[in-house]
DNA sequence: ACGCATGTAGACAAATCTGTCTACATAGGG
DNA sequence: CCCTATGTAGACAGATTTGTCTACATGCGT
């Protein structure tokens, strides 16, 4: 997961939308106000609600924009890792390993946003619904098809977002060593349970 | 995890505790006014301030709060599940599938309080973290004393974290099948590793 | 040169939030 | 009877929030 800070000069719609993800999920969504966005984006209150008509837009193009950053960032991770010795859902632990070790990293947005918000906010849980959904897919991808292929998924999908939560709640100096310790017991775990039966 | 709904003529205090319990799970901190608790509570605004000096610190007394419900919640359901059939960490199934059918289920209070507010809230990450070891503390109990007692409950704690991330995102009618299912997957895995090696 | 898109700066309204304050009621002990 | 503790009701201050509005600047195509 990349920063997100190059935005000198573009369009402010990109301006906004990105300062608005630094700080939605840095500070969580609603601890950030629409003038901080404003100010930090450096544009004027007349061209932020142009681009969008409410604070709850801008939420859900955050999770949109979200949405495409974090899905890219792990397909391309996972493919850097399945190109070195991992296999199978054992990719998982060097890519979530170099997210956790992010100094930016905050936890998963979807699932911080869905804790914020619940079901107050129906357009929002959906988008978060869908970018799970999204994730059990790619998951599953690193399976050979057969009939455990989406169980597997889903319960390494369980385990991804457990170590996400975990890690969220480690110091930052520890790196999130016990999050990525225990999913690596549950992924041997699983595969064993792939492979054996 | 039962309603704590019942509060008719308790000492102030335990009203406003007991209220804000319930809105803060429901609807999140920060999305809870003072003023609704204190309207909710039924007490006025000086009896208010005078049980707790300001929001912050409702919000350290609603951790410790639910903090007592959860794991007394907790440790009587583990132990009504292990008088029965269930061995281990197969433990966990049922009880999580009680807690994650009551239609008050909203996530766990620690991981949401955290999503919220990070660390801009001190010491509410600290109450939030202690809690998740004494959950940890109570997985460990069941298993049997060994090398890998700790990094197998540790293990399992990331799945239960998993599979209460997971029901949270599940419609309320679901009644968490996808969670339990994979978190059931996964403590299979781990018993094969506790038990063979 | 004109008109229009697009931009800035900032006042403003209306609601909401936390926290303090005054004024008043009531019940129990000495 | 009176004093104190404990309670209610509600006004108020001050900050912050979202969203609208006016007034002005700048650049571009025709």
């Amino acid at each position: 997961m990349a920063s997100t800070t190059t935005l000198v000069d573009k369009p402010p719609r990109e301006r906004i939308l990105s300062t608005a993800h630094d700080l939605f999920y840095r500070d969580g969504i609603r601890a950030t106000g629409i003038d901080k966005v404003i100010a930090e984006a450096g544009v004027s209150k007349v061209t932020f609600y142009r681009c969008f008509p409410s604070k709850n837009a801008l939420i859900l193009a955050f999770l949109d924009y979200r949405h495409a950053l974090w899905i890219g960032w792990f397909e391309d991770a996972l493919r850097r890792q399945s190109d070195r010795k991992a296999k199978g859902l054992m990719c998982l632990l060097p890519v979530l390993e170099e997210w956790f070790g992010n100094p930016l990293f905050r936890g998963c947005a979807f699932i911080n946003t869905v804790a914020e918000f619940g079901d107050s906010f129906p357009e929002a849980l959906a988008a978060c619904r869908s970018h799970k959904q999204d994730m059990v897919g790619i998951i599953a991808g690193l399976l050979p098809a057969g009939e455990l292929r989406f169980s597997l998924a889903s319960a390494a999908a369980v385990a991804v977002d457990g170590a996400i939560v975990v890690a969220q709640f480690e110091l930052q100096t520890s790196s999130a060593k016990t999050a990525l310790a225990g999913l690596e017991l549950i992924l041997s775990g699983l595969h064993k349970i792939g492979s054996a039966g």
